[in-house]
RNA sequence: GGUGGGAUAGUCAAGUGGCCAACGACGGCAGACUGUAAAUCUGCUCCCUAUGGGUUCAGAGGUUCGACUCCUCUUCCCACCA
């Protein structure tokens, strides 16, 4: 029991710092019913989940099944300061309200993972607020700035000629001053979060805590482009409230080898369970396309319903399959004739103008099924399917 | 506070008086091939009913027939010195 709790516990981890302390917790919990407290920050600016921040929950909510009182913490105090990201330094402070709405969004969809009877959500800015000056100088005395520029990013960024302003530094202090405050057992983030992790368990020990938290860090998630991190800025993310077609055809469109990682952090299946696909393929028994197939099946029903997951699979399959179009398009209309690079713009599948001349001239546009090749077309009275590349319709009435 | 260097399209980055809507790379879009996969190959990638016109190279002025390129001021960034 013990062990394959450990060994789920495990699963995908990029890295853990004192496992034994996790064993020991686990083994407290197992033995005597004693849980303990696991922490995890998130930041009240971004409030569109996307399947790279379920990993994370996902873990969790692991973690809840065997003990795990989740300090779900807020960063609303930190927020104002902004994570070192490099880009820009400067961020607006939200507005309470904005926090607030923020938070009810982020925290509904988490908990669509993790379970809130055992979930406390926490804000930071509760005891950094009244930390003061005075806390605050004591705090920044624990390290020195040598110390602080062993981060990754501070390193590379000051070696780079990147600027690095002073108020950075105080993140991964204040982010390690949690922990000192809510006495965590165990602190779990992305691996681009090790240092401030860390910070963390050092500031534990300097402020007396008499025990350490454990540390474990999950990989960042690719995006749908197989190489950089999932993120809404990038537009290679899938959305945890992304429509069940769109999310079922995102997920379908990442290569074979993305498809394994995703299997690993996102699905639910055992890691014997996914070995076995893997040798599937492998041999030839099984077709990578319908291995990605019940994988887009399984994460379009966690965050839907088995029905309009299957709707979306139908779906995907009567429009890229077999090339119909799809159930739904988006529909205009305009008064009098219109030519046809303007009707795509119209219908937001064009840019511009200039784009869609472009794209008719490569034949990327079709109307009605057939491709059109002249950009002086004039579309006279009637309706119209308008496509371009595969995936962008609409359909258009000119009165 | 002083001195020097820099700011160019989504990003990086060439261009140092006309040949510049601006090399190249990446990204993105599209086409071919496929499994809407990957890889590969090809084309496109400021806007405009367009063999032409318009607006761009941090911002504002100026010199010039002509400025991304030269001058002045402003803003922001970097380095070195203090």
């Amino acid at each position: 029991m013990l062990q394959e709790a450990l060994r789920e516990i495990q699963r995908g981890c990029a890295e853990i710092i004192d496992i034994e302390r996790i064993e020991k917790l686990l083994k407290a919990y197992f033995d005597e019913g004693k849980t303990f407290t696991l922490k995890a920050g998130f930041d009240p600016t971004a409030p569109d989940l996307h399947l790279g921040h379920t990993v994370l929950l996902q873990k969790m909510a692991t973690f809840q099944k065997y003990g795990a009182r989740v300090q779900f913490l807020i960063g609303d105090f930190t927020a104002a300061i902004g994570d070192p990201s490099g880009k820009s330094v400067t961020r607006k402070i939200l507005s309470k309200e904005d926090i607030e709405k923020n938070i009810k969004s982020y925290t509904t969809q988490a908990f669509k993972i993790l379970d809130e009877s055992k979930t406390d959500i926490v804000y930071n800015s509760s005891w950094l607020n009244s930390l003061g000056t005075v806390g605050m100088i004591e705090l920044a005395s624990t390290l020195t700035v040598a110390r602080m520029l062993e981060r990754d990013d501070f390193s590379k960024r000051y070696a780079g000629n990147t600027p690095i302003a002073v108020s950075e530094f105080l993140y991964p202090l204040l982010q390690g001053y949690d922990s000192v405050h809510l006495k965590s057992d165990i602190e779990v983030g992305g691996t681009d979060q090790k240092f401030n992790l860390l910070m963390g368990r050092q500031l534990q020990k300097v402020y007396d805590l008499k025990k350490q938290q454990a540390v474990l860090m999950m990989p960042i998630l690719e995006g749908l482009d197989g190489v950089q991190k999932m993120s809404k800025s990038l537009n290679n993310y899938i959305g945890v409230t992304d429509e069940a077609n769109d999310m079922y055809g995102k997920i379908l469109s990442i290569s074979d080898e993305l498809m394994w990682r995703f299997y690993e952090l996102l699905s639910t299946r055992t890691l014997d369970e996914i070995e076995a696909l893997k040798a599937g393929v492998v041999d030839g028994s099984l077709h990578p396309k319908s291995v990605k197939e019940d994988l887009a099946l399984e994460i379009t029903t966690r965050y839907h319903t088995p029905e309009l997951a299957k709707a979306a699979k139908e779906e995907f399959q009567k429009v890229h399959a077999q090339s119909q179009i799809p159930t739904e398009i988006e529909e205009f209309s305009t008064d009098g004739e219109i030519w046809i690079a303007k009707a795509l713009v119209d219908c937001n599948l064009e840019s511009s103008t200039s784009q869609a001349r472009r794209d008719i001239k490569q034949g990327a546009v079709k109307i009605n099924q057939e491709k059109i090749s002249d950009i002086e077309l004039q579309l006279i009275k009637g309706e119209y399917i308008l496509q371009v590349g595969k995936r962008k319709f609409a359909k258009l009435k000119v009165n």
